[in-house]
DNA sequence: ATATCCACCTGGCGGC
DNA sequence: TGCCGCCAGGTGGATA
């Protein structure tokens, strides 16, 4: 479910409520998510005050003193604020019980995960990141430099974490319509103007996806409840067979990585 | 290192 | 109505 944006979202959504909190008490209903939520998680992190809601790519981090929780809501997980006495619902899977708010963790696939880092090493999972997509660090020397080794498809290479954090198939698939470039070209065969445009296409979805509060396509709420609604401007994804909104030809369709791709073929050239 | 494919898991949808 | 296959906002890990 969550790209960036999204997870972005629920960062801010969550920020007020939780910034400068202690957590009361910790509740593991399945610990058996994408990894086994750590067993002494409770033992680090109750009667600890979260000092900080961060991000990193798509991880929330609630940083403490001595260490982050460090959250991914994987697919399908929704991190939201609820009532203390909210009844259990089915996939729930993991409450942090604060003074007068509760955040709850539904993941009905299981694909997110609850880890802790101590704060004098950072988690494996963090450490070899790509940087932030909308940081000065990713730029187009950058991405150009990256390309130039990989024969593989443009757009696999910018969905790599370990090229730029955060985008996924929806805001992957957009930036390569705004940037008019193919989805499948090689990356190596990318001109520096290529990646000037490709670089600046992907901030600027992303920037304008977080303003629209995300992109909601079935189960994706922010940290209220809320659905976003960026879905309304998307220009490819989830439109393959309906017109380009630029030329009008039918868009296509095609698989990368398992990944569904769609594309105006006259738009976005291969070279 | 790079590229490919699989796995994890649940639920919704279309087709028969 | 029921069953079956396919698809879905992610991504680490095994393999060659």
């Amino acid at each position: 479910m969550p790209e960036l944006p999204e997870v972005e979202t629920v960062r801010r959504t969550l920020l007020l409520s939780c910034e400068g909190q202690t957590i009361k008490k910790v509740i593991i209903r399945r610990p058996d998510l994408r990894w086994p939520i750590p067993a002494n998680l409770a033992k680090l992190i109750e009667n600890k005050k979260i000092i900080a809601l961060k991000r990193r790519g798509k991880y929330l981090l609630f940083e403490f003193a001595h260490g982050n929780l460090i959250i991914h809501l994987g697919m399908s997980g929704v991190l939201k604020i609820v009532k203390p006495d909210l009844p259990v619902g089915k996939h729930d899977h993991f409450d942090l019980l604060l003074s007068d708010i509760c955040l709850r963790l539904n993941d009905t696939r299981r694909f997110g995960a609850v880890l802790w880092e101590d704060s004098d090493h950072l988690h494996p999972l963090l450490a070899s990141l790509g940087p932030e997509p909308l940081s000065e660090t990713f730029n187009a020397e950058l991405l150009y430099k990256l390309s130039r080794k990989r024969q593989a498809a443009i757009k696999l290479v910018i969905m790599d974490s370990h090229v730029v954090v955060g985008v996924g198939n929806i805001y992957a698939n957009e930036a390569l319509f705004l940037a008019k470039i193919h989805p499948e070209v090689s990356a190596a065969r990318l001109s520096q103007t290529d990646c000037e445009n490709l670089v600046s296409a992907i901030k600027q979805v992303l920037a304008r996806a977080i303003e629209q509060g995300g992109t909601t396509l079935k189960d994706y709420r922010d940290g209220r409840g809320k659905p976003g609604y960026f879905q309304q401007e998307l220009s490819v994804y989830g439109r393959s067979g309906k017109p380009c909104l630029l030329c009008h030809t039918e868009l296509q369709e095609s698989r990368l990585g398992q990944r569904t791709t769609v594309y105006c073929a006259q738009c976005q050239v291969k070279s």
